[in-house]
RNA sequence: GCACCGUUAGCUAAGCUGGAUAUAGCGUCGGUCUACGGAACCGAAGGCCAGGAGUUCGAAUCUCUUACGGUGCACCA
């Protein structure tokens, strides 16, 4: 039910449409005002009446009937409440009824959206700077299928540049076959750094490196196999982290990919006469624009970045033809995903407006920036670990007898994990620490979920004692009617979260929808009511664990029966 | 220097297209255990929404401006 635009409907107001009405329908700050409300301020000038009046006479004129259960006018606001058996009638229906699927809605129709996240590099091992865009992208893959759109997860690997020749010639220097077996990709990287240490003394090794990528480009099969073990190796690594956080993707088409499908790209721009030679380099002036060129190539005729992305774009969109291709990266590319756009609308690209940077905040450590050269990470899996660790350890504190000990913590850890880089506008910056990630109370998806253990026990317990739920509802309580609010909001809440590719939408949500629940939970006995209210009160904590299993599924959260 | 982003309680943050008394969590202090799971709940203290100007009946929200912080600005990705 919409109430906005019911209210709308039931609204005349000469010279304004039902849909502006329904538009100005707002939520007052407090329940006992209304549920919702029309300030009728906007409306006085042309009415040439007070807004006192207005609403005082739109209140009069108000028909009466069930949906509306009162209607006020107050200091120049048309207040409305609404039937609240009416309104949990509705709720409870509809969420039984849809199950798992409450809260979806078939916006897309099977359109393609793709979503490049994460994105890792080869030989990198996986650190904190990597986990908003991997869950971040997660998420939003998750809730556009949701709304019946068919996500394409792209991880869009860095696999392809100097580094690579950087890398082996580490490995023929100071590496063998034994030592990388064992340390897996955490040697690598030791081994990537300590070049970058050494390079700074001998300056040659530079060289050497620009070398043995040289050769890795010209197909040196000794080079190959060495790049192709590393790869292997950091897929597998990786693998592992975006299992435990339930990531998946379609499509690894990294860098390396596009190698071949550059040169048509380069060709076109210069047959749309848009490339210019400008210090040496082939670019596109984006003068005009306000921006700085966009390197095509390199004075020695390498391809970049940007022209990589570019080729990425075209093949993406001839072989998905997406309805809209999303990229999951750092504000601090904002400039170059605004250089690539545009290059691709001036290239007659008529879809490169579908092309989005959805940018995010940047993560550092307390005592400054991270660098993988340098050595300076914190190593995601690390974090699982301790979060896990953690979880165990309480659970054996609070509940040593749980079956499944080990799973459950698994789900309560990483779940801290995911949900503390979901809950916050995803443009803020992040300082991470180990007290945050590790604070399980309060606005935690442990919290939440600790909310779910509660609501299933009830549950249980009931299904135990042989109560049924009933269809019938009776008048809620202010802390039941609150509850059920927030459960009708939340279809509202993941389209909101789409169209802003903000999934902490969802993570409030959760948060918000537990602490209703425990109030509800802490004012109204569920279990000793009487039948007819405890049937009632049973539907809602069912309910409430449906709508909050579905949003943290969303975020990529399970969710324990008991923890 | 130019561009983009941020600035809300001691700390971390919500606040949707401008609307009624600015909202949570953490921390602090004080309560609720004869418990449908205390990883919970209630209460208190804590605010010139960075400063200034403007638009408006009405501004944390829109515009301009200043300050502070972050990021980016030609051959890295």
């Amino acid at each position: 039910m919409d109430y906005k635009r019911y209210i709308a409907k039931h609204l005349t107001i000469e010279g304004i449409s039902e849909e502006e009405i329904a538009e100005a329908v707002a939520v007052p700050p407090n329940t006992d005002m209304g549920d919702y409300a029309l300030p009728c301020f906007k409306f006085a000038k042309f009415m040439r009446k007070s807004p006192v009046q207005i609403a005082e006479d739109l209140k009069n004129a108000y028909p009466a009937d069930e949906v509306i259960s009162e209607v006020s006018a107050v200091n120049g606001y048309l207040n409305f409440k609404v039937n609240r058996k009416g309104l949990a009638k509705d709720v409870l229906e509809r969420i039984g009824r849809e199950g798992e699927r409450y809260g979806a809605f078939d916006l897309g129709g099977g359109k393609v959206i793709c979503l490049d996240y994460s994105s890792v590099n080869i030989a990198k091992p996986f650190h904190i700077g990597h986990l908003s865009t991997t869950v971040l992208g997660g998420a939003l893959y998750r809730i556009f299928n949701f709304l019946g759109y068919k996500a394409v997860g792209i991880n869009h690997l860095g696999d392809y540049g100097t580094q690579f020749g950087k890398l082996i010639s580490a490995y023929n220097r100071w590496g063998n076959k034994e030592l990388i077996e064992q340390g897996g990709i955490r040697a690598l990287n030791e081994l990537y750094v300590r070049f970058h240490r050494e390079a700074e003394k001998h300056p040659e090794l530079e060289d050497e490196a620009r070398a043995y990528f040289k050769k890795i480009e010209d197909g040196d099969k000794e080079c190959l196999a060495l790049f192709d073990w590393f790869k292997e190796l950091t897929l597998k690594d990786v693998n592992k982290v975006y299992e435990r956080l339930g990531i998946k993707f379609d499509s690894y088409a990294g860098e390396s990919f596009y190698q071949d499908k550059m040169q048509p790209v380069v060709d076109e721009l210069r047959e749309k006469g848009l490339l210019k030679e400008s210090r040496g380099a082939q670019i596109v002036d984006l003068e005009e624009y306000g921006m700085s060129p966009c390197i095509i190539l390199k004075s020695d005729g390498s391809s970049l970045y940007a022209t990589r992305d570019m080729a990425a774009a075209i093949y993406r969109k001839q072989t998905y033809d997406f309805e809209k291709c999303l990229y999951v990266v750092a504000y601090q590319q904002n400039l170059h995903f605004k250089q690539f756009f545009k290059v691709l609308e001036l290239m007659g690209k008529e879809w490169a407006k579908d092309l989005v940077h959805v940018a995010y905040g940047m993560v550092s450590l307390e005592d400054g920036a991270m660098s993988t050269r340098k050595g300076n990470v914190i190593f995601l899996e690390d974090v699982i670990n301790q979060c896990v660790e953690k979880a165990y350890r309480i659970i054996d504190e609070k509940n040593a007898a749980l079956e499944n000990k080990a799973d459950v913590a698994e789900k309560v850890g990483v779940g801290a994990v995911v949900f503390g880089a979901l809950y916050n506008s995803k443009i803020k910056d992040i300082v991470f620490s180990y007290d945050k990630a590790l604070n399980f109370d309060g606005e935690t998806s442990v919290y939440v979920q600790y909310t779910c253990a509660r609501a299933a026990s009830v549950l249980a317990k009931a299904a135990a004692a042989g109560y049924k739920s009933s269809d019938e509802v009776c008048e809620p309580s202010a802390q039941e009617f609150e509850l059920l609010k927030a459960l009708a909001s939340f279809p509202d809440c993941v389209q909101a979260a789409a169209s802003a590719y903000e999934p902490s939408y969802i993570a409030r949500f959760c948060v918000d929808t537990a602490q209703k629940f425990n109030k509800f939970y802490l004012d109204c006995k569920i279990l000793q009511a009487e039948d007819e209210t405890r049937a009632f009160r049973l539907r809602l904590t069912q309910a409430t664990l449906t709508t909050l299993k579905n949003a943290l599924g969303l975020l990529g959260i399970a969710v324990p029966e008991k923890m």
